[in-house]
DNA sequence: GAGCTTTTTTAGGCGAATCTAAAAAAAAAT
DNA sequence: ATTTTTTTTTAGATTCGCCTAAAAAAGCTC
């Protein structure tokens, strides 16, 4: 069976739109995909005469199983790129949305999953959304102040609270930018500082102030 | 001016004809694409009207400048995506053609440039071919026997004339791998012995015996 | 529940890229 | 220099994804 980018990208509108409604509608759809409602309706019929959409003439549309998987699979992919982008090739979370939608239609499975274990298989994207693992699993994400992280658990470092000159120059003092994994691996409640590792280095001391402003990601079951 | 994959394609391949012939017929374009020579005849009117080829009916095409160009843009892609899929995937390097075949048509300029950076800007793809650079330059490549290689100049390891498990054996001892960046730095005449580096690591000592099996790649004006 | 509005579908078309079959041009052979 | 063969182009369809315009169904409103 062969999937077009067409075809992904309504797969993957579904599975979004689905999460705020979870009977999608053609206006919804055409809306979403900057398209006209009329081409909408020729592709849910072949949607659903591939089995990747429950749908029945002005009822609406639902993914089924294998439209599920499938969409999880495409977002895989594009929060990987996404993930690979800002980490590797250094660039800025707001400009890789849009690389993200052509890489996220290769296909080669392998790639992608060969691409997961050189990023370290990060279990979210440079936004902090959840990027579904090779079985098409969600890891369960955690969005919260730095300082409402566990002890020992790893968290991405997602947005700052505060872009002064002065806090992007101690953010860089300590190598930490959006992205970095951090861990805290002490508190001390005395002088409000705790202790911290910044991609599995060293580990440094950071005032609470600081970690104040630090919004991270972390997955909650692992 | 939008180019599509398929239009892309063909540029490509009529790229890789001229080095053969510099007329390139239907016939041989239509065998390279796996496609028909109708097919080619519709789509040789349109890459004219775009001015990307030299076109007269019956008497075979030459890309025009523009063409040229853009071809090289799109074996560009091609061969730093190849080479990241080896060196940073540790794809092998049979396996990458195919992928590098969907990764070429993504559009980015940023994001290819940015690429070339990550990986070093290299010279060459994981066959030793030439990687064109940003302007469309293409770096003339040597590819000899690492005997042949000058003192001190870096070439990647492209090909290892015994596949033996003692080769094997040897060359991850030394941790080379197809594709690392080795460099002579001195030449002993009284034990038959080289001194290399191997990724810019510390200098280690082989003999010419296991250096006359490592074929390498390297740009002759840098 | 009759009429009006919104949503969705159908009908018919268009451009891109492909195909087959047939015609035309070029090249090769005698 | 004809004839034959090969190459290339034209003509006419097909599929995919999209469009507009019009019809049909669903949803509101009073």
């Amino acid at each position: 069976m062969k999937y077009s980018t067409s075809k992904e990208n309504y797969i993957k509108a579904i599975y979004h739109l689905e999460q705020e409604d979870p009977v999608v509608s053609t206006n919804a759809l055409a809306r979403q995909l900057a398209t006209k409602p009329a081409s909408v309706t020729d592709m849910l019929k072949k949607l659903h005469e591939q089995q990747l959409i429950h749908y029945e003439p002005y009822k609406g549309v639902q993914l089924t199983d294998s439209g599920n998987k499938l969409a999880l699979q495409i977002i895989r992919k594009h929060r990987l790129w996404e993930f690979f982008l800002v980490e590797k090739l250094g660039f800025g979370w707001e400009e890789v949305h849009e690389i993200a939608e052509e890489l996220e239609h290769i296909s080669s499975k392998k790639l992608i999953d060969r691409l997961d274990d050189f990023l370290g298989k990060p279990k979210t994207d440079p936004h902090g959304d959840p990027i579904p693992d090779a079985a098409g699993i969600v890891p369960k994400i955690e969005k919260r102040c730095l300082l409402d992280l566990p002890v020992g658990i790893a968290a991405d470092l997602i947005s700052v609270s505060n872009q002064s000159a002065d806090m992007l120059d101690l953010l860089r003092h300590h190598q930490i930018e959006i992205g970095s994994r951090l861990k805290i691996t002490n508190r001390f409640r005395f002088d409000r500082s705790i202790q911290i590792t910044v991609q599995g280095g060293p580990p440094v001391t950071i005032s609470e102030q600081l970690g104040a402003h630090l919004y991270v990601a972390w997955a909650t079951e692992d």
